[in-house]
RNA sequence: ACGCCAAUAGCUCAGCUGGAUAGAGCAACGGAUUUCUAAUCCGUAGGUCGCAGGUUCGAAUCCUGCUUGGCGUGCCA
């Protein structure tokens, strides 16, 4: 209702400006840049240009012009024109509010995200590419898309096979007593060790072999899936990328493709896509002289496939690493008729972890290695999500590790479930039930907002304009956005907590009705951001 | 050498179809509350928005050049 409210005004200003100036002109009202301005037009600076006009001057004609009606004010500020809406209008607003979720658009989409090798733990780039997956496929829901999350497991090709060999080195190492030389590329961690370890039967049983790496993968995955409980997330599939190469269908279904279309050659011993005719800046070696394929043709026959599955649209989550791997993958897949817009890259940036006062390099393969799981153990899982989910993704940043571990109780996280904390408390003590008890009983059919205060009236604001900055976190694939909001929302809330007691006020009813609508809003996105929303802390 | 990403307070970061006085948190300093959990609130201090041009009524935001850091560049994944 305050949408088409606000409709209504654009158009009065619309027809205020045509009456008076004989003009045409956009006139949406924007958001407020500015504390205490809701919604305001710049249309008098680009008018006044265009009609040799006063800006300020235009702005105050229409402001005199608007027929007020007690709903909204709107005053003229220098050129600006402000709208305010009225008081109302907001606690009518607020008092049917709820997080929506869209009905079903009819429309799938699968986010990958994560995938990394099944070579070693996860560490703090998965981290952060765990919690805006998790937060980005919660926004697709809101809006009405069926999501599917998906983990590609990268079980086929050379480094499975380095994997391998480096844990039956270690296994040698530690339970036969021989003494090991591994190669320059070979992993040398304690968690491969742990590994050898866990798959020690097999090792005995049948050295050498798939088996050994089918098993190392379980074992590897098994380990994953924990660590991802701790976050509390699961994904709907795991992919393997071994399956494609199963039957060979696969491969010569996209060997012939780009042979009919005059996209393949040979060079060098080599196979080459010929990416130069598909708008791409070079070509790309798809099977290398030694007989293997590379991990863009395996990428290729992995995004056909989800393709053919049948969704509308693909995101995957990538590290900064793959930022070239992603114009290459997504012209090469125009060759198979899948048009450029199917398969959206997000490039998560560098995460730099810092211990020590330094940063440091981490390797999986020499296991010098903060994993995911150290970091979750010692400064919680929702601080940790919260890091991420706080920045955007296209932002270089930096982790801490000891700083966040000493002031992990300072998490800002805290700051906003401590807003969720306080109104529970609040019902706890009048009614002796929590909100959800509250929820259930008849007192939540009767809640009124009655007239509201002014700073009431700025959290319903705030909390007005959440939905279009998940609109714009969606489109812009930045689940950062919605945190950073929630800021907002907290920052008034506990501002209007301190200030104002609610029980024993003249507006008790009133302000409990108002809280509980609040705590039903911040729960919401809360959960929907991956986040515990606790009722005590 | 080329391509992509970044650069905002001491630190970590917001600031998103160009708007008004550039904002938070942490760190520093000063206050409030013997509470509906102070995991809070209020205040002080802290900025040539990397540099130089340009476009515009208006630029942290758009364009160009440069500097610095990161990642990548025909057979790593």
């Amino acid at each position: 209702m305050l949408d088409e409210k606000l409709a209504d005004i654009s158009r009065s200003i619309s027809s205020a400006l045509k009456d008076i100036y004989g003009a045409d002109a956009d006139t949406t009202l924007k958001r407020g840049t500015r504390p205490g301005i809701e919604f305001f037009t710049p249309i008098s600076f680009e008018l006044g240009k265009s009609l040799g006009l006063e800006p300020r001057d235009v702005a105050q004609k229409i402001a005199s012009r608007l027929k007020m009606d007690g709903t909204f004010s709107a005053t003229a500020d220098g050129a600006f024109l402000n709208i305010s809406l009225s008081g109302a209008l907001y606690a009518d607003y607020f008092s049917h509010y709820h997080f929506k979720t869209f009905p079903a658009n009819g429309k799938k989409i699968n986010i990958e995200f994560i995938s990394a090798n099944p070579t070693g733990p996860l560490n703090v780039v998965s981290g952060r590419a765990a919690a805006v997956g998790l937060a980005l496929s919660s926004l697709y829901r809101k809006f009405g898309w069926e999501v599917s999350r998906e983990y590609y497991v990268n079980d086929h090709g050379n480094q499975m096979n380095i994997f391998a060999s480096s844990l039956l080195k270690a296994y040698a190492e530690r339970f036969k007593g021989e003494t090991a030389e591994y190669a320059e590329n070979e992993y040398t961690g304690p968690f491969t060790g742990e590994i050898a370890e866990e798959i020690g039967d097999i090792i005995e049983k049948a050295p050498g072999g798939d088996r050994i790496k089918k098993e190392a993968v379980k074992a590897v995955i098994g380990r994953i899936k924990g660590t991802l409980k701790n976050i509390s997330l699961d994904f709907d599939r795991w992919f393997f990328e071994s399956s494609l190469y199963e039957t060979g269908e696969n491969e010569g279904y996209v060997l012939d493709t780009l042979r009919k279309k005059g996209l393949l050659y040979e060079k060098d011993g080599a196979l080459f896509i010929k990416n130069t005719a598909l708008g791409d800046s070079q070509d790309w070696v798809l099977k290398k002289s030694s007989g293997e394929y590379t991990y863009l043709f395996g990428d290729i026959m992995y995004h056909i496939d989800k393709f053919r599955r049948g969704y509308d649209k693909a995101i995957n989550i990538w590290g900064p690493d793959h930022l070239s791997g992603a114009v290459r993958l997504i012209r090469a897949l125009t060759a198979f008729g899948i048009p450029e817009e199917f398969l959206s890259v997000i490039i998560l940036q560098q995460v730099n972890l810092i211990k020590d006062g330094r940063k440091i390099q981490m390797s999986k393969r020499t296991g010098n290695f903060i994993g995911l799981d150290e970091i979750l153990d010692s400064v919680g899982a929702d601080p940790t999500k919260y890091f991420f989910l706080s920045k955007g993704t296209s932002q270089h940043i930096d982790f801490d590790f000891d700083a966040f571990e000493k002031e992990s109780e300072k998490s800002p996280v805290f700051y906003l479930q401590y807003m969720f904390a306080r109104i529970n408390g609040v019902l706890l003590k009048k009614y002796g039930v929590d909100l959800d008890g509250f929820l259930d009983s008849e007192k939540a059919d009767e809640l009124e907002l009655g007239e509201i205060s002014p700073m009431q009236k700025e959290i319903i604001y705030t909390v007005y304009v959440l939905e279009a900055v998940c609109a714009e976190a969606l489109t812009k694939n930045e689940p950062a956005m919605v945190m950073n909001h929630m800021n907002e929302i907290a920052k008034k809330f506990h501002r209007f907590y301190q200030g104002e007691r609610i029980l024993g006020s003249e507006r008790e009813e009133e302000l409990l009705g108002f809280i509980v609508k609040l705590g039903g809003a911040v729960r919401s996105v809360l959960t929907f951001m991956g986040i515990n929303a606790p009722q005590r802390m």
